[in-house]
DNA sequence: CGGACAATTGAATGACCTCAAAACAAGTGG
DNA sequence: CCACTTGTTTTGAGGTCATTCAATTGTCCG
């Protein structure tokens, strides 16, 4: 069996002895196909697991009273989805597949069984859940308070950092699975003026598209222009191993 | 010395163990004061420490690169304040006391201990910060899909929410120390409109000021009209407890 | 070749913003 | 107690960006 998305995901921000690999080993169960577009989870529904996503993009999202939606955060391979919805006994957002993906599973007794016996990975957890969670603020900031222009900019450099993550090395172009429905529903627009906006940055020369596919042409503009932070990149694990006072 | 209100906040979702109790009371430091306006902590300012506000309000705060500001969070007497930072050696928000304030740290090398020895505990953090960020989330939401009547009325709905849970009883009116700039910075809208907003609310009926009191008089209709739901009120830690599979 | 989505484009409307001035509130020092 | 300062809130007028509605083009797949 292939190694764990999820352990390649933690053991490239801290080294895991053996024991850690086992406990996680042991934590994740059953691997299921999900094909693009379908639904993994269902907001509202019940649920005791987590996922871990193998291969893939999802996204969650919420639906609201007039019918609308809003896509809160995209996850990637090595990503546990589903932390948001510990403090509950039900799913506090739909999980789809954004392409063909494959997760496994971690049940919440499990990862009760993880935080009994293994800290450090706990820890850790807890550490790279708060870096996805300011990554949320810093969308929730350029939702807030930035025009089209930069809002999608800020959307396309986040993806960009998460694929950094897992490729290794430097990318300035890959294939964006979302329909421009989808882009608006994340950055708060709707699909008419997404198709707008991205017409616009190919205008200034920010980016290139060819079908599907979407280029960077200048990166170090849309940094400046949004103030983008990669938040993936670097994941400090100090406090975790201090020496005890 | 008085009980931690952090000790107080877990034991109304929990029941502690006199050894929880002790963990905390061992890795809670210092009680400081700062009053109304001033800030604990500056983004970007190195920082090993996390906080517990005691009493008052915070709000957490991130700056543009254009001068402008995002309000993230507010923090209520309970709330651990910095654990979005866990994953950097520096601060990645301000934090601003809305009132006068009553803090005490916990420095994140003695959380560490806490994950080492108190697993129940770190756990039950892990869900509380959990559901603080769907609270985001759904500000998110808000922010990106609705309207200014429906952004204000959200983030009071989840100001009323946050007081609800130390306040015990229910609370239909409160003093609303935030500045109608801070509401904007909030909520993604200037501070002209945020006037114009309340006006609109007043006329509207939902709501009823007098200098820096606000009641609110509808808030069925407020939350029929946001899909606002409350966070804070549950937290489902079985998972935590379940027997070993 | 159709059929179903997705993307683009145009025109008109509207929500929120900017700029600017005035009214109000609270504190400070004379 | 009043004049003055500083900051907040309110109100008005005009401008802009994003939305809405509607029609057209493009793309993929059966």
């Amino acid at each position: 069996m292939r190694t764990s998305a999820l352990v390649q995901r933690l053991d490239r921000y801290i080294k895991l002895t053996p024991a850690e690999r086992d406990a996680l080993d042991w934590a994740e169960r059953r691997e299921t196909k999900v094909p693009a577009g379908a639904k993994l989870l269902i907001e509202g529904e019940e649920s005791n697991t987590l996922f871990v996503v193998q291969m893939g993009w999802f996204h969650a999202a919420i639906r609201l009273a007039n019918g609308g939606r809003q896509i809160l955060r995209f996850h990637f391979p090595g990503d546990l989805m589903g932390t948001s919805s510990m403090a509950w006994a039900f799913a506090v957002h739909d999980f789809t597949a954004v392409s063909d993906c494959i997760v496994s599973e971690l049940s919440k007794p499990n990862l009760g069984r993880i935080f009994r016996e293994q800290p450090r990975l706990a820890g850790m957890l807890f550490a790279m859940s708060a870096a996805e969670n300011v990554a949320l603020s810093d969308r929730l900031t350029s939702i807030g308070r930035m025009d089209s222009v930069e809002r999608v900019s800020t959307l396309i450099l986040d993806v960009l950092a998460r694929l950094r993550v897992t490729a290794g090395g430097v990318v300035d172009s890959f294939d964006f699975p979302l329909t421009q429905t989808d882009i608006g529903d994340a950055v708060g627009l709707t699909k008419v003026h997404v198709s707008r906006t991205l017409g616009k940055m190919e205008d200034q020369g920010l980016i290139e598209r060819n079908g599907k596919r979407v280029k960077v042409l200048d990166e170090a503009r849309m940094i400046t222009m949004t103030g983008f932070i990669d938040r993936y990149h670097e994941i400090d694990s100090e406090w975790l191993i201090t020496a005890e006072v």
